[in-house]
RNA sequence: GGAGGGGUAGCGAAGAGGCUAAACGCGGUUGACUGUAAAUCAAUUCCUUCGGGUUCGGCAGUUCGAAUCUGCCCCCCUCCA
């Protein structure tokens, strides 16, 4: 095994501090654990990284993320471009500093906002223009451009520019599309200059199992730090999640991280994890926590429901986090209902908390070789069958 | 005692003869949220066995038709004595 990473160490051209060490995978499915060694630290996987967009998980300080094991986090590219602006960032010393982060950090390159500010931009083979969502102003965005702010932001992993491609969308717009995030991918690593930072490509390709095959092949001939399974969890069914997954991950090379974008639901994680991914995000635990729902060991519960009004139980009996252990659901109902601050918080760091506790079960469970047993019983206690 | 203003759904508040079971806001209830334009958004909120039934302080009228017009009564507020 420690001859493997060595030779891991020595072939990673990009990024000298950066790389994978896998250390198991489960006997029975793809699953695998191991440890990615960045720059800020080491971290396992597969982990979910909670986002923080502007530098923030929203209502929760960087003390509590480390407090529930969360060991790397996302920021976002086209937020900070947008406010402070990167050279405040670069000022302060890099995003860790900034916001007083001190694990690993990812920054997400604003391909997603090409999906979500759909509405407010135009995309040319150059790169995108986005009118700011904040005052209107002109922003372009070429993957040259974005990777020169995210090495002013600083963080270890940095994204390539893409397009999240929306569904449903044609053949020919998906082929389009991903053939231009493969010439933007190019683009991105030849402007890296920057030797801590590991970069990745997104694998785009739409449900078509040849453009997602076409997509890998070409990243992975790159040579990319890591590769990531972009353009998922965008409404499509479920199914077709995951077979996106599946043409992606099977050409994407075993040594090197597997990041699948935007997936933050519990048999998403978990159906994730078996087919070998390594890493995943999502806003979902944060956003429906401030929005009132929250997952639990036994499904997801909304706690301004009246039924909770006397309700002094922990929210959810099973789980350990801060939340858990010290409050009632009678009290966070109350705190929701009464638009308190402090609930938001407590909401966020349970549901935070909940998703990095079931990973890291899933890790365990992968060390042991029960993973899809694990995943199974999991699964059938949560009894949603949305998967939330 | 005199003058004026007002009583509309849980609350606040529009409406001044039919298009009104009654705008809008709050409150209540329920739901959605997946690389964060999201502390946001949506639905619902008189009763109902879904046929319909009962509403705009009360009662009595005018009218084909009244929350809206008339009379009387009951409450509330402001000002003057």
């Amino acid at each position: 095994m420690e001859n493997e990473n060595l030779e891991i160490i020595k072939n990673n051209k990009r990024c000298k501090d950066f790389y994978l060490e896998i250390t198991h995978e489960d006997k029975e499915t793809h699953a695998r654990v191991g440890l990615l060694h960045t720059p800020h630290g080491v971290f396992e996987t597969p982990m979910f990284m909670p986002v923080g967009t502007l530098a923030t998980v929203k209502t929760l300080s960087p003390e509590e993320l480390y407090d529930m094991g969360a060991q790397v986090i996302l920021a976002n590219t086209y937020h900070l471009h947008l406010r402070p602006g990167e050279d405040i960032v670069a000022k302060a010393g890099g995003v860790h500093k900034f916001m007083n982060y001190k694990n690993a950090m990812l920054t997400d390159s604003g391909g997603f906002q090409v999906f979500s500010l759909a509405k407010k931009r135009d995309i040319k083979e150059e790169g995108v223009t986005f009118k700011s969502h904040l005052n209107g102003d002109k922003i372009f965005f070429s993957p040259e451009i974005v990777i020169g702010i995210e090495e002013k932001i600083g963080a270890d992993i940095i994204m390539s520019f893409d397009e999240c491609i929306p569904y449903p969308s044609s053949y020919e717009y998906v082929k389009n599309s991903t053939l231009r995030t493969i010439r933007w991918a190019k683009r991105g690593l030849d402007a890296k200059t920057r030797t801590d930072q590991a970069l990745f490509g997104i694998v785009q390709g739409g449900e078509f199992e040849d453009l997602r095959e076409m997509c890998a092949k070409e990243l992975v001939k790159m040579d990319f730090d890591g590769y990531s399974i972009g353009g998922t969890s965008i409404g499509e069914p479920k199914d077709v999640c995951y077979k996106m997954i599946d043409y992606a991950i099977k050409y994407l090379p075993y040594d090197k991280p597997r990041y699948l974008m935007g997936v933050g639901s519990l048999d998403y994680i978990l159906g994730a994890i078996e087919k070998g991914v390594d890493m995943m995000d999502c806003v979902l635990p944060t956003r429906i926590a401030r929005h009132g729902t929250l997952m639990t060991h036994n499904g997801r519960i909304n706690i301004k429901n009246t039924k909770y009004k006397e309700d002094f139980t922990p929210l959810d009996p099973e789980c350990n986090c801060y939340t858990c252990r010290n409050y009632t659901r009678a009290y966070l109902r109350h705190l929701y209902v009464a638009d308190e601050t402090f609930g938001k918080r407590l909401l966020s760091l349970h549901n935070t908390a909940f998703l990095l506790e079931i990973t890291k079960g899933a890790r365990e469970a992968i060390k042991e070789n029960r993973f899809k047993e694990y995943k199974e019983e999991v699964l059938r206690k949560y009894g949603d069958a949305r998967g939330f």
